[in-house]
RNA sequence: CGGGGUGUGGCGCAGCUUGGUAGCGCGCUUCGUUCGGGACGAAGAGGCCGUGAGUUCGAAUCUCGCCACCCCGACCA
């Protein structure tokens, strides 16, 4: 095999043709920073709407944007002992600046939760300051063993959520908001994903959680990927950063923290879920592209149509564009928009205009018609409507068909080679958690039977959603 | 760190067994014909074959060392 200087998951669970539209990942050319990401500007013009849209549901649930240093002293890292734990090996430490060696090492944040404890800690005293709600839109380190494009880049893009509370209650209802009616509903209502809610084992908390709380989604290929979670933190971080305040009876009392995140790898979760074997399939309120007006052959005006087209379908608000390059082939261009997943094409030349039609190809529903060109807006708004619920539905439609209830670890087993086993957590326990993990399968997260989320790992009744995952 | 591989124009690869001074596809440049589903023809540009040493008249090819990278596993948004 040749020298790459691309990473290239395999074509089985993510498709190559990635490269060309999103991203690539430079290895060789970018000395010993290893497995970074660049992002081609049509991939983070996808990745910006992404942000905007959950940006806009943040600022909804409460939350304000600010923004903390990348430096963060080592010493910081080491006040929440399990957090120190978790992320000591995948730090990068910067032990030198200004051409000598410093007092005290700084690392590159791998996640914020140590530096924003230190400022909450300054800037709550009282109950009336609580809750505190903060977000951050940042790029982080993780010098993972294995970086894999998108999914675990060692530096990637990303929100983190940052909140304190002054109960327990209130902590974990905010977790909980943000997962449901933040993360859930983005990725149903504008990546067209349908995910599993659900609690993780203690094995697969976050480091210095107390209780994590994540979101599921089965790719292409039946294994899982966590496109989301929310944390409750307890007061581990607000004891290691004495993050207190005084309350409406004067007692000073300790803080309840949470933290929550998505990042780049939503990109890769996209491809690896609505992707074909023609490119990628994005889901029409996320496609930056979402109508493209081709021009197939100019002549007899129909420059002069086309533009009046995009004017009309920008009016009823589609986001559409003109592509007039006719001197580039019809096929090109075709295969061009199919491998980007600009979700409706319209082809526009001198035969359909004498019929004062046009051609309306579809990405995602499949197939051409031909419509006129008086009932074409209205067509097109209904067309991205149609498309957006049938990526979900074949998404739901593959998961339900690839989950499978199972009452022994080996037959979870079995059924985690293709997909989704449940099996209840009473019944696997964390002897069976052990055994599977032999056989790289995980348990995902922990629901209840009405899909709802579990109090406590033990509670009755809990059933373990089991996977392979990336 | 354990187990497999691979280093040859921008990208993907062949050539290595049986040494003779580097080739194919894609991409790129120019011209012409095309252009309603990834066009075709012609002419071009671009490589001290990862690296060091050795064997040899001669090394991409054989020998030894080194380096780098990829895949599987452990780690993980």
């Amino acid at each position: 095999m040749a020298k790459q200087s691309v990473l290239t998951p395999q074509a089985t669970d993510f498709p190559r043709w990635y490269q060309d539209v999103v991203a690539k990942a430079e290895m060789a050319d970018n000395g010993p920073v290893r497995g970074t990401m660049v992002i081609r500007p049509y991939g983070y013009s996808i990745w910006e709407r992404m942000q905007a849209d959950m940006d806009r549901r943040i600022k909804a649930a409460g939350a304000k944007n600010a923004y903390f240093p990348l430096f963060i002293p080592e010493s910081y890292l080491t006040r929440e002992a399990e957090h120190v734990e978790g992320f000591s090996p995948e730090l990068a430490v910067v032990t030198h600046a200004g051409g000598k060696k410093l007092d005290e090492p700084v690392v590159v944040r791998p996640t914020s939760e140590t530096v924003i404890g230190e400022f909450m800690a300054k800037w709550v005293n009282s109950y009336r300051d609580l809750p505190l709600l903060l977000n951050q839109w940042a790029n982080v380190v993780r010098w993972e063993l294995r970086p894999r494009i998108f999914l675990r880049t060692s530096e990637f893009l990303w929100q983190e959520g940052h909140t304190a509370h002054a109960t327990r209650q209130d902590a974990a209802a905010y977790a909980a908001k943000i997962h449901r009616e933040v993360y859930e509903d983005f990725m149903v209502d504008l990546l067209a994903m349908p995910v599993i809610r659900g609690r993780k084992t203690k094995k697969e908390r976050f480091a210095g959680a107390t209780n994590t709380l994540a979101l599921e989604a089965m790719m292409r290929d039946g294994k899982a990927l966590q496109m989301g979670t929310s944390h409750e933190l307890g007061q581990n971080f607000a004891n290691a950063f004495n993050i207190r305040y005084l309350s409406d009876t004067g007692q000073q009392e300790t803080c309840w923290t949470t933290s929550w995140g998505t990042s780049t790898r939503m990109i890769g979760g996209l491809i690896m879920s609505h992707g074909d074997d023609a490119g990628l399939r994005l889901p029409p309120k996320l496609a930056p592209i979402q109508a493209l007006v081709m021009i197939v052959k100019d002549g007899d005006g129909v420059t002069e149509v086309a533009t009046q087209i995009v004017a009309d379908l920008i009016a009823a608000g589609v986001r559409a564009e003109l592509d007039d390059r006719t001197d580039t082939s019809f096929g090109r261009r075709a295969v061009d928009a199919e491998i980007k997943g600009i979700p409706v094409r319209i082809e526009l030349g001198p035969r359909d205009l004498a019929e004062n039609k046009v051609t309306v190809a579809r990405r995602i529903a499949g197939g051409k018609q031909p419509v006129e060109v008086s009932a074409l807006s209205t067509h097109v708004v209904d067309a991205l409507a149609t498309d957006h619920q049938l990526l979900f539905d074949e998404l739901l439609q593959r998961r339900e068909q690839n989950t499978h209830d199972v009452s022994t670890v080996d037959e979870a087993a079995e059924a985690a080679a293709t997909g989704f086993a449940r099996i209840p957590w009473s019944t696997l326990g964390l002897d069976g958690e052990r055994k599977l993990a032999e056989s790289a399968i995980s348990v995902r997260c922990l629901v209840r039977p009405d899909g709802e989320i579990p109090e406590s790992d033990d509670e009755d009744g809990a059933i373990a959603i089991v996977a392979r995952a990336y």
